[in-house]
RNA sequence: GCGCCGGUAGCUCAGCUGGAUAGAGCACCAGACUUCGAAUCUGGGGGUCAGGGGUUCGAAUCCCUUCCGGCGCGCCA
């Protein structure tokens, strides 16, 4: 077994497993015995040391011998590991390791030599997966509540990258249901409007907003009048496509606005293209396998359905992959259901490679995930997965005061409003720093404040007092580089053993945590943890810097000592090299300089 | 009625897939600028992890149950 260097808990925890397998050897363990639960893990008390085994503790039962004993037989054979320091047996048979400070030296240079790609991890081993996210209707321009899916699938989408997978960011274009029809219905009033009809109010059930009458002038432009006294049947398909166009053209504008990137853009209506009909595909190829038939379905408790009709239809049996009720395919005018297309959808990422699918919805779509978790299960054969992040709705303030939003009137926020009022730095970190299924207070006020309390700006400034700290450095040392690879050049070279501080130790510790976290958070398909840890390595940075002012000799910049410096400011380098991976992850700027 | 997601300090939230004495920020109180950026930092008080059962060496975390809030519940997407 190799060693994933780059990580040190993994390391660690190989020499534990090491030890048990020495144990079992011996026959102090029996054979075969399943280390899988046996992990190193950070401590939260330093009293504890720096990294906990439960080995013991995990193994006792299997073993038949008591924890503490356990514990005894390993701490002999890991005192001699030449990484720790010390072993100590506490608590219930926690197993405490403290490590030898050149362990730290290594970690700290790994950072720097890895430079860019620290935290890159093999972990995903280029396996495929296929990230969908935003996938907006193409109806009109994004608003802010389509922000944090968007912002939290393409950070994912990076985080996956990072974390060794091969993946695919996707958007599902919705250009084929009854909602496009209004939406070119709505555009042709506006083209006659364009021609230089007074065509009064918008009618109810038609989209209201002045983003249209761009599409109306195109439409004049393109056609002349010549559309204006066709009948609909005619029409409508050349306005919708132009519709369609033109507000996937806006949204697309509005997600560079906020650093959003997708490598494919799947639409729907290319599912029923004329050749061939993959919806049908879909069903057909389940009805294969018996999971579709026809039957009636008990009517919905508790939600008034007034136009409710008992009818024998074509059903999926979902209950059958965890399901509550199996779920209709075809609606009573013949045409398939926006699950039905879904369904063939999905079994495109399947049959395009990916066997790991992620699809980020809002929260009120929170109820379609049980259908469309057994519809993948069905059309893979069991060998695709879906995971579905939801994302919680944001309430948007201003200075503590809920922003009025009226949809109805078509006045609503928009994506790009926000965007331009605090940029994007602001709204990417602060839609990644709270947990996805939690809902989120975005304060426009409070995201361009210059404080501790807005957590961009504390991690950028910790990123260019960092940089601040070279230029000064170089105030007093002019023959230090000037450049990124001149400063991780010298850094590789410093003596970063002359490091003995607590707080400076205190600091290699938390940059050795950082390939950990990556791995930890690309698991969970959970970026925010990336967000909190930066504001934690930020926090422990200014803090440390802070102690410069009482105690000189802790300064970064030692006038005298031109070695000591050089070995501090490698270490300045390793925590502004994590900060930048870290923000870059995010999709957020690291800046040098933020006067 | 059923399902999903939440409930952690006065407020806003973390809690690393079950670890040791539950942590930050804000607010409040008391401090630190001739200084590598005070746009920062140090210290203090503040908790029945919604309530109650259970699982085990060990539970905020897993299971059951009650309460409260949000979302959803053929032919919208």
């Amino acid at each position: 077994m190799t060693e994933n260097t780059a990580n040190l808990f993994d390391v660690v925890q190989g020499r534990v497993h090491a030890a048990c397998e020495t144990l079992m050897a011996s026959g102090a363990l029996p054979a075969g015995i399943d280390l899988s639960r046996a992990m190193v893990e950070p401590t939260k008390d330093a009293a504890h040391g720096d990294m906990a085994a439960n080995a013991a503790m995990v193994l006792a039962k299997d073993a038949g011998k008591k924890p503490r004993d356990l514990a005894e037989a390993l701490a002999a054979i890991l005192r001699g590991d030449d990484l720790i320091e010390k072993v100590e047996i506490a608590g219930p048979g926690f197993i405490n390791l403290t490590l030898k400070h050149s362990a730290w030296f290594g970690a700290l240079r790994n950072a720097i030599d890895a430079g860019d790609a620290y935290g890159c991890s093999t972990m995903g081993a280029r396996e495929k997966v296929n990230v969908e996210y935003v996938s907006a209707n193409p109806t009109g321009p994004m608003h802010v509540g389509h922000c944090r899916g968007a912002v939290f699938g393409d950070a994912l989408a990076t985080l996956l990258d990072v974390a060794g997978f091969d993946v695919t960011r996707e958007y599902y274009i919705n250009d084929a249901g009854a909602q496009v029809d209004v939406l070119a219905r709505s555009a042709f009033l506006r083209y006659r409007e364009a021609l230089g009809e007074n065509i009064g109010d918008i009618p109810e059930g038609l989209y209201p907003g002045d983003y249209l009458k761009p599409v109306g002038g195109a439409l004049v432009a393109e056609y002349g009048s010549s559309l204006k006294d066709k009948p609909e049947a005619e029409w409508l398909p050349l306005v919708r496509a132009k519709a369609i166009e033109m507000m996937m053209l806006a949204i697309r504008e509005d997600l560079a606005a906020l650093n959003v990137r997708h490598d494919v853009f799947f639409s729907e209506r290319s599912l029923v293209a004329k050749d061939k009909d993959q919806v049908a595909d879909a069903i057909a190829s389940l009805r294969k396998v018996g999971e579709i038939y026809e039957g009636r379905l008990p009517p919905p408790k508790g939600a008034p359905a007034e136009d409710w009709e008992d009818r024998e239809q074509t059903l999926f049996r979902s209950t059958a992959f965890g399901d509550d009720v199996d779920r209709p395919l075809m609606k009573s005018d013949g045409s398939y259901t926006y699950f039905a297309s879904d369904i063939a959808y999905h079994k495109s990422k399947f049959d395009r490679g990916f066997n790991q699918m992620i699809d980020v919805w809002g929260a009120d779509h929170g109820g379609y995930i049980k259908r469309m978790a057994a519809a993948v299960k069905a059309i893979s054969g069991g060998k695709a997965a879906l995971d579905v992040k939801i994302v919680q709705l944001v309430k948007l303030l201003r200075a503590g005061e809920p922003v009025k939003m009226s949809k109805r009137s078509g006045e609503f926020v928009t994506l790009r409003e926000v965007v331009d009022e605090v940029g994007r730095d602001a709204v990417r970190f602060m839609m990644l720093f709270r947990k996805n299924d939690a809902a989120l207070d975005f304060d426009l006020a409070k995201v361009i404040e210059q404080s501790r309390d807005n957590a961009v700006f504390y991690v950028q400034y910790g990123h260019a007092r960092g940089h601040s700290i070279f230029r000064m450095a170089r105030e007093a040392f002019p023959d230090l580089p000037t450049d990124e690879a001149g400063r991780r050049a010298a850094a590789a070279k410093a003596p970063i053993e002359k490091l003995t501080d607590s707080a400076e130790l205190a600091l290699m510790r938390k940059i050795a945590l950082y390939p950990r976290l990556i791995e930890a958070a690309a698991g969970a398909h959970e970026p925010h943890r990336i967000a909190f840890y930066l504001y934690d390595l930020s926090s422990e940075f200014h803090a440390h810097w802070t102690r410069g002012r009482d105690s000189p000799n802790l300064r970064f910049i030692i006038k005298d000592d031109p070695v000591l410096t050089d070995a501090r400011l490698a270490l300045v380098q390793g925590v502004v090299t994590v900060l930048a991976c870290g923000l870059s992850l995010l999709g957020v700027e690291a800046p040098e300089e933020m006067r």
